[in-house]
DNA sequence: TTACGCAATGGTAACGTTTCCTTCAAACAG
DNA sequence: CTGTTTGAAGGAAACGTTACCATTGCGTAA
């Protein structure tokens, strides 16, 4: 049975190259003022003790921790994960970790998670907060000193700067679109109104109705499949018969997808359809799905490089709270008509 | 313009409470040992100056660093970015953090990453190796002293537990269901046969068309719904015209649906289609599709839950390399009958 | 009363780095 | 030949925490 190894530490690579510490530290930083000989004699017992720096000390002496963080709802939703994706490779090829921290959209876990975050003295975070009206949460991102970044939701009071896609004008488009069909009664399923997107993207609709003299339709509280199935069944019925949908989010889409296909109603001649958020087989499916597409990429990367903007620029103290850069970017969304709304038929 | 603070330390909290720093560490770490009143003082003290622990100062006393990596080929995969949530919930759980990393499946980014954790002195992590055979990669795992899971894919000789769907039933499975309809020209469109899980898969593919006495059709270069869909065209000409289609993977999934959909080619009368993997809109794309699912949340729950059993059990030292527990764990993957195979019709 | 045990508390040495400052030798100008 | 500069290398302090040990005060048994 081999026996419990600890990690070989500097002075131990220093004692077996018969060198210093300060040597071996500036071998392996890569500073200069180093006999090319001793080098190769340090690197060599670098190697056979399989020595790598403890992260930790070097924290401690006032190093960065070259980690970064990022704040999200949820990790399974392919809009965040992607975000996720980008972030960490960017982060990586600057030489930086990424520590993933969900929230569910409760405020305490947001909490937790930034304290958590703070107390591992990342050097920076990207935040997507479940509330931008969160005063608590504003408070806290006062205090913490280092960059911090609202992805796909802003904070309220400019406290951080933020990417953001634009909810309002994607949903105000999306409604237009259908208006210029001719449609008149439309609704719209929302999902959780209390999510900054939703909401702003319901007052993209209702703006767009009202410029249009149309009535607004909004049904606010569909988030399971039974519930959407009822609402639509509901729509459907009676003189004030709806002549077209737009949902807010990719569940309620595909939920209300299938609740028309299992009522035999057929798209786009009885309802038409638009989503908000496209999905990876909104255009396959028979009618293919008209939607409004979010930058998501974008989203990650911009986030991810104005992140770092702010952590390679300021080596200079970071100023917190108020002070901070308040850089807001809003980024377009496109529609991508497609059969759903009654664009064209099928290509086949 | 607030002045930068510093993150206040231990002994300041020790000082503004007028006692010792021994105390307030107690207090910290809720050591008894300490009276009420004290106590209060301290925890006033705290709360004031806002301290949090430093947590490399922890680490580098020997404290563990309550901190887990995950090493998958991508993060923004439904399959791998479900099995993050899960861990990251679980470690949560445990007040542990989660770092992610992302291999692409190339080697050379998994040492890398694997290198970066050890640094980092994580208390063990999760990794979904690109290549079982992977001589570096499992010498490299010997040396670990943390504990290590391996998920959806194992590493060769044993030398971590392994948390593996059973890929060779699962396909042997499905295509036993497709001969069971009478299918007898069968064909199979891999994705990458690089991958274990593809690998695995076409061979239970193989085992069940050679128990048969068919015939096995393996396409294995298929990646992009171009070359896709050039091969799908192939097959359906000629005397030799296939009959059924077996996809192992989601993406040549979707790309076969959306050719054969194209082509105008009716599923299943004219051609039978299983997927392996479920996807979000298998069941409500017409017809539905037949898939093998992945009891995706399971492998990360029982991969977490490995993982910790290890991290608690191990308070004594960890053996590396061999002796390391060999727990190797299948989960059985289910076939969702739907549509496409021809099972029944829509229900409509 | 004396001594002893125990609870409460504090002093201080590590943990593994980096970095300032020192030492030393050799090279070089005057 | 001496004084000064320069480059290579090392000693030791400090980063913020924990844990071992020492110290104090107090109640209680002998």
């Amino acid at each position: 049975m081999t026996k419990q190894r600890k990690h070989p530490t500097l002075r131990e690579v220093a004692k077996r190259a018969g060198v210093g510490t300060t040597t071996v530290s500036r071998v392996v930083n890569g500073v200069e003022h180093v006999e090319p000989w001793t080098m190769a004699r340090v690197e060599r017992a670098i190697k056979e003790l399989g020595y790598l720096p403890n992260h930790a000390a070097r924290v401690l002496k006032g190093y960065k921790t070259r980690t970064i963080g990022l704040v999200v709802p949820s990790i399974a939703d392919p809009f965040f994960s992607s975000c996720a994706e980008v972030l960490q490779g960017i982060a990586r090829q600057h030489g930086f970790l990424l520590i993933v921290l969900t929230t569910h959209n409760e405020r305490e876990m947001e909490r937790d998670a930034v304290n958590t975050l703070i107390q591992h003295r990342v050097d920076g975070f990207v935040i997507a907060p479940a509330d931008a009206e969160n005063d608590e949460l504003r408070s806290l991102l006062m205090r913490v000193t280092v960059p911090v970044v609202a992805l796909d939701r802003p904070v309220a009071g400019a406290v951080a700067p933020s990417v953001v896609a634009d909810n309002f004008v994607g949903a105000e488009h999306a409604t237009h679109h259908l208006i210029a069909h001719g449609y008149k009664r439309i609704a719209c399923l929302t999902g959780e109104i209390e999510l900054y997107t939703i909401r702003e993207r319901a007052r993209g609709y209702q703006a767009a109705m009202a410029a249009a003299g149309l009535e607004a339709v909004l049904h606010t509280t569909i988030c399971d499949y039974a519930s959407c199935e009822k609402a639509i069944a509901k729509m459907l019925k009676g003189p004030d018969r709806v002549e077209a949908i737009f949902t807010l989010k990719n569940s309620v889409t595909v939920d209300a997808f299938e609740a028309l296909q299992r009522m035999g109603v057929r798209i786009p001649e009885k309802v038409a359809l638009i989503g908000y958020d496209d999905f990876q087989l909104a255009g396959t499916v028979r009618p293919a799905i008209t939607v409004v597409q979010q930058p998501i990429e974008e989203l990650g990367k911009t986030a991810a490089e104005l992140l770092f903007r702010h952590l390679k620029g300021s080596s200079a103290p970071v100023i917190p709270g108020e002070a901070r850069a308040k850089q807001q970017v809003l980024l377009k969304t496109s529609l991508i008509p497609r059969a759903s709304c009654g664009c064209r038929p099928d290509p086949s």
